[in-house]
DNA sequence: ATAATAGTGTCTATTAGACAATATCCT
DNA sequence: AGGATATTGTCTAATAGACACTATTAT
């Protein structure tokens, strides 16, 4: 019989990158661990108990520290350097929580920034109140990670229409895109190319409080 | 001061999917249990040490379990499902590992197929001397997301020469597509997508052996 | 010479992008 | 009416795929 216990066991965490964008910047839901022993800005976390799945730890941390309950999630990696934290052996498993920027009102959002173009990869910088704050762990590794994987699902999956509220107009959606990918778009081509993907519908409903001609409201089509 | 012993830990595994492709077909090591604890054909694996990174474990067991080194590997997911593993909370962080076929000789390999077109997901069923493979854990389900990255991975990254010799045809590289894709591919269109995608070039040296005429063989072109 | 596969040329359908023009609505 | 933005139309470049053809080599 195989004994689980005869090596000692690293601890698993799970961290989140909670994503959304405003203002044309993505942003990230940050924790400031000022005076803690790990000093630095980090993505908010938990340790995964031997009697909750991955996903029920997810959604813990979420409620628990964040107060929020169903938002879109999705694994992204896990990263187990030995040293990656100085209090001990720790792999975490970190998953992208997607969710309109309404739901994160009042909560600290640093503006994520990558200095590297396309899918090249690299670590990000965390920006807010115009200084670069200083990350925590690897933390600057796994949020450029996340650029890298959302520039990659943008323009074939629904993780552009995960970081708006149910219904958008397309200008929101372009923003949307410019945030994650980090440059402008032509407007014409990408409504077409929105519009071809069959992907979302028009409401007939049109946007309100605007300060000129109002836009039409757009929603993603239910799952075939 | 954290205390990471505080609550009981999951342990920590890491699984392999050793794929390759012989004569067109996909095909993955694995390993029978038989008689063990957990009956059923598993992938080969090994549980995280504390004082060894996650990369390290994966060469260990490459090296101690199948004798393997130097071969190319990537994360895939994690898996931490609390009844996943019979014999207690196993979390497993599961990396793809692909090999030219010829490392793999000897070694048992099951052709992998899935019931389901394009990128659809969904579990894989492993088929040895034409009948299906028991699968144990929840092993069809990471073969089915295997083959699901193999597919979304193929034409804009380096996994299908990781799959073959230094050296291959064009229509070597075709098989291995038309494995991993489940579907003929034309010839033409696809040794010109190939060549305009510009990350192979033709070495000047031919097959030999063949019936008829010979190929020219081609190389990944060193990264730039 | 023949069989079998390697490799090329041409055409078409689809898609992505640039640019110009028109439509609509708020102030 | 005027200004700002939404939306549409047309054109072009790049790409993916189908199909027919030529080239080369072992037997």
């Amino acid at each position: 019989m195989l004994d689980l216990d005869k090596y000692e066991k690293p601890s698993v965490a799970i961290d989140l990158a909670i994503m959304t964008v405003v203002e044309g910047r993505l942003k990230a839901l940050l924790i400031d661990r000022a005076g803690d022993d790990v000093p630095g800005w980090a993505l908010p976390g938990g340790f995964v108990r031997i009697d909750q799945s991955l996903d029920q730890t997810v959604q813990r941390v979420l409620a628990e520290k964040i107060g929020l309950q169903n938002i879109h999630f999705e694994q992204l990696a896990s990263y187990g350097a030995i040293d990656r934290d100085p209090r001990g052996r720790v792999i975490s498993i970190v998953y992208l929580a997607l969710c309109p920027s309404d739901v994160l009102a009042g909560q600290p959002l640093a503006t994520i920034r990558v200095d590297w173009a396309g899918e090249t990869g690299g670590p990000a910088r965390a920006i807010l109140d115009g200084t670069d704050l200083k990350l925590a762990f690897d933390h600057a590794q796994i949020l450029g990670d996340v650029v890298k994987r959302l520039r990659g699902k943008l323009d074939y999956s629904r993780v552009g229409y995960a970081l708006l509220p149910a219904k958008f107009t397309l200008r929101e959606v372009q923003e949307v895109h410019q945030a994650i990918l980090g440059r402008e778009l032509k407007k014409p081509p990408f409504r077409r190319k929105l519009l071809d993907r069959g992907m979302i519908v028009p409401t007939g409903e049109f946007e309100t409080g605007g300060a000129y001609r109002p836009a039409e409201l757009y929603a993603v089509k239910p799952e075939e």
